[in-house]
DNA sequence: GACCAATGCGAGATCGTTCTCGCAAACCTT
DNA sequence: AAGGTTTGCGAGAACGATCTCGCATTGGTC
């Protein structure tokens, strides 16, 4: 470790730099470092040695354009880490990323598409080998399309597309809500509350929205198809969409529960509306599991901890994340892969907190 | 928008076909583009116009290497997403970072130290301009000093180190959980449990590790001043370290309360530690701010959700990650700022946890 | 000793930008 | 009309790596 000739005082050493206190050319350093081509045992030693008494440390932008690989990737996700599925995803993804020695360049979305479009260009621009994206609510999504990528691969997670068809790694959310929607008929559960989140509303509305995406989309089916298949009445069913803010969810809530004839269970189609449900029933003084029912979608540590526990279609998040860098990485190793449509299982994790209606009927209004 | 003469198929335009299509040179063009020097208004027109064309889109690499500045800064952070504080401030400093034109380049160590100085190497290799990092607990943080970094600033969260001397952004939990624990004392407890996380322990222990991350040595500081205050006796502190997983935790809450004249209040170093508490609680069939009484560090959604709602110390959480981006940012546009420790204040958001004994001293054992 | 193959190494091109510099044309100014 | 100044543009170097190619040297074979 000489450490100090103050010939050149910032300046971090180069190649070249390494190649002369080796006393051999840039080619030759090059060579040895990345044991490629022939080179003598004797100059590698010389060559490894001069590289770490100079600290040098190769410039992999250089190294880059040279290859064309960045050996990173592009995740654009939307904002809410505090979601239960997006901080758990994209902990996944930075993970299975390092262990085939990516790396992951994050950008949020705030659910908006012009700041989608934007993020994936600035991604571009710094030549990430691929993308994966959770694409936000939108109308058009020709930025998704191969060409604008400039034919770099692109899974989606989360939520799939059906315009321009691509990879997509997604859970079966229709099977799932569909078995939790059984699950509560099952234990005596008639009157059912539906909260939807869905980011294309203003505050709440009992009107369907013109466009769900598509996480959303299936598991209203669900809903409908375990409350039909039960033959629930259309008039039993309590729909209703609201904005994925605090605010609307909680008054959407309010507003279930004072219907006439208000649902003894709500489904809430993600884990800060199921909040949203604990809040206002706090408020009320219901208790969850006895006064008021609750099921939601995505299971996090606070929905196994609390009293009651809270019973919810869990999905494989991990699993998601990591099959988006798998496949993502396959298609960039080898192009031309074909595009598949993954879709998860999901798992019903019962807790206690919705009731067994025929336990205690005298309590139903 | 001519969109196929399929003369070459893949290779993405660059700025010579630009030019080339403009009838100018490179240099031209780029200065067209890149609004410096003197060109005239028809031809910046004519290279815009050639450039969307042609769908062109600068080579981020290429731009970084000749101007050596990446617009990207690197994020190394503990594992943890999970965790209320990591995700929060990540998301802040995407958010800040994008703000200002930067992109955030993502890694996690798992606390280890081996990782964390591989990812900083890989970071520095990817000539990221700046760096924020939560140090883990380690004993040697020679990979932080100036030196090493190639003179790249950076800037600490979450956590302070006394060695390399270095800017850094954290609470100030001391005057938080002393607060705490005063309340808690107004509220008649007297056998006050500390459960504190220590990542340089295996399971449970009741003796203090060697070496404390700063955040926990400042808290459990906090607690001890804040009891001796009161002049709690230390026979009526009941403290306990524990790994920083589930399983520890939960064995650390269950030892605290199979004690003989066992605390009334738990105190926990953080979010996961207090849902081991609900957990353990609620198997018990304790309730919580009844037969027990709990206080934790950094607040979150299901804690304000929850019946009872979880008596915290709130950070700022946005604003930490804020300010490290800009302190980041202001080195990084001028070197030679004076190194900064910024001690942000905490707040104490009382809820239901803690039971206010005077009104139930029946109920204490 | 002559020929051929293998080995080790260096010169130089290349990736896609930016930016300095100098040159020519156009524009004043007197 | 002659000089100087401004303006617009292009040639070419530079950033720091990789990698092709060819040249010299070595070694082996008959």
């Amino acid at each position: 470790m000489r450490d100090d000739d103050v010939t050149k005082p910032s300046h971090l050493p180069t190649i070249v730099d390494v190649a002369a206190e080796a006393g051999v050319s840039r080619a030759t350093a090059s060579r040895a470092l990345g044991r490629y081509g022939r080179t003598s045992a004797s100059t590698i030693a010389r060559v490894e040695q001069a590289a770490d008494a100079l600290g040098y440390r190769p410039n992999e932008l250089a190294r880059a354009m040279r290859v064309g690989v960045t050996k990173t990737i592009g995740l654009v996700i939307i904002a809410d880490f505090t979601n239960a599925f997006f901080d758990r995803a994209t902990k996944a993804i930075v993970d299975e990323a390092k262990l085939h020695g990516y790396q992951v360049l994050i950008t949020n979305t705030d659910e908006e598409t012009a700041i989608e479009r934007q993020a994936i260009e600035t991604l571009l621009e710094k030549q990430v080998d691929g993308l994966i994206v959770v694409p936000s609510l939108s109308a058009g999504y020709e930025h998704l399309k191969p060409a604008q990528l400039g034919g770099r691969p692109i899974v989606l997670i989360d939520r799939r597309l059906d315009d321009p068809p691509l990879t997509s790694i997604t859970t079966d959310d229709f099977a799932g809500t569909r078995e939790a929607v059984r699950h509560a008929i099952s234990l005596g559960h008639k009157r059912l509350g539906f909260l939807i989140s869905a980011s294309s509303v203003e505050g709440v509305t009992d009107q369907r929205p013109t466009h769900l995406i598509s996480t959303v989309l299936d598991r209203t089916e669900g809903f409908l198809q375990g409350a039909s298949d039960a033959g629930i009445r259309r008039n039993s069913q309590h729909w209703i969409f609201c904005e994925d803010k605090p605010k609307s969810s909680e008054a959407a809530v309010a507003s279930l529960l004072d219907r006439p004839n208000p649902p003894t269970i709500i489904f809430t189609s993600n884990n800060d509306m199921a909040l949203a449900v604990l809040k206002i029933a706090g408020n009320r003084r219901l208790t969850i599991g006895r006064d008021i029912s609750l099921v939601t979608v995505d299971d996090s540590q606070w929905a196994a901890a609390i009293v009651p526990g809270i019973t919810v279609v869990a999905r494989p998040v991990e699993e998601i994340g990591q099959l988006a860098v798998t496949k993502l990485l396959a298609e960039i190793a080898e192009p031309g892969q074909p595009i598949e449509v993954v879709v998860l299982p999901t798992e019903l994790i019962t807790r206690d907190s919705v009731a067994n209606l025929y336990l205690q009927d005298y309590r139903v209004s």
